[in-house]
DNA sequence: TCTCACACCTTTGAAGTGG
DNA sequence: CCACTTCAAAGGTGTGAGA
């Protein structure tokens, strides 16, 4: 399936509508994070989709775990610069916790409800890109996408999804090793912070991702929607229309696929220290990309199924 | 707080059609 | 044989009821 959020920048203009903003919001265009991280070796990492990560920051970005797993929205997207060309690189992304507490949602926001949950040892918390080991050269002639990485709560997931617990505040980084591994750096950017739900608390979270977020169209406000409709009587005061003069008609705008390279990924567990990579049959479904299909490259779905 | 079924959506390859 | 269109399947989305 195509990359989902490949024109999600360049729509880029969530619509900023004052009146709806939350007291307890921040502009995005007030985040001073960076977009682009180097370290000292001269190699530095660009947050891609940083705009759409601001905003979402603003309101407090909230991430749903499912038993099934949930896919990131949005999720990480970087590009590589200032690596040795001919140096194998593998790249991973790990989710930590970004402190040491459990939260609760309180009205309008998030509030300390005390010490964070014990997490296990061996829970999958990482996801390696399926082109690792690759050259320098290849990860910096395009961009690399960590869209198929997906969420869960299910301490007993055997997809390989990154386990986490809601309620949970975590942020993503992203590993960059030499092969063999004798160099690692490690780059993180401040404003993919996210707190782990099970059910969206913050409405404006919601109207984000319902706006940004291509699957979930269904929930725009198009006049036809009877579902939104029903929605929309029901919880008039609470829950405000979602606008979307702008995201859905730039997204038709935007059709055109995006450029670069987008690479696919895939995952790898986690056990203690040790990576014990298991993607096969991905590798094999992860063929070159043909005519006007997406930018994944994938084979029919019924080689992918696991 | 969490799980599940649901309706609706996008994406994609296969199948069908016509030149 | 090729280009184009149509269709169905897979899988992603948030919602809301109920546990």
């Amino acid at each position: 399936m195509e990359d989902p959020c490949a024109v999600e920048d360049e729509k880029g203009s969530l619509t900023n509508d004052p009146s709806s903003a939350s007291p307890t919001t921040t502009p995005a265009s007030a985040i001073p994070f960076p977009t682009t991280v180097t370290n000292f070796t001269g190699v530095s990492v660009t947050l891609e989709n940083n705009s759409v990560w601001k905003q979402f920051y603003s309101c407090g970005t909230e991430m749903i775990l499912t038993k099934q797993g949930r896919r990131m929205f949005p999720y990480c997207r970087y590009r590589l610069a200032g690596l040795d060309p001919e140096c194998q690189y593998s790249l991973v992304l790990s989710i930590v916790p970004s402190d040491k507490y459990r939260y609760r949602w309180s009205t309008s926001k998030w509030e300390v409800t005390g010490p964070a949950e014990h997490q296990a040892q061996g829970l999958i918390r990482a996801f390696s890109h399926h082109y690792s080991p690759c050259k320098g050269s290849e990860w910096m002639g395009g961009l690399v996408s960590f869209y198929k990485l997906k969420l869960t709560n299910n301490p007993q997931d055997q997809e390989g999804h990154i386990v986490l617990h809601s309620m949970h505040r975590y942020i993503p980084r992203l590993h960059c090793d030499t092969c063999p591994r004798w160099e690692s750096m490690t780059f993180t950017f401040p404003q993919t912070e996210f707190m782990a739900v099970t059910t969206y608390q913050n409405f404006r979270i919601t109207q984000l991702k319902i706006n940004h977020n291509p699957f979930a169209k269904g929930f725009r406000e198009d006049g036809n929607n009877p579902r939104l409709n029903r929605v929309t009587t029901v919880t008039t005061e609470a829950k405000p229309v979602v606008k979307t003069n702008t995201p859905s008609s730039v997204l038709k705008q935007n059709e055109s696929k995006e450029g670069a390279v987008d690479l696919m990924v895939t995952f790898f567990y986690v056990f203690t220290s040790d990576f014990v990579t298991h993607y096969d049959k991905l590798l094999s479904c992860a063929g070159p990309k043909t005519g006007t299909s997406g930018s994944t490259g994938r084979k029919p779905r019924h080689q992918c199924n696991p």
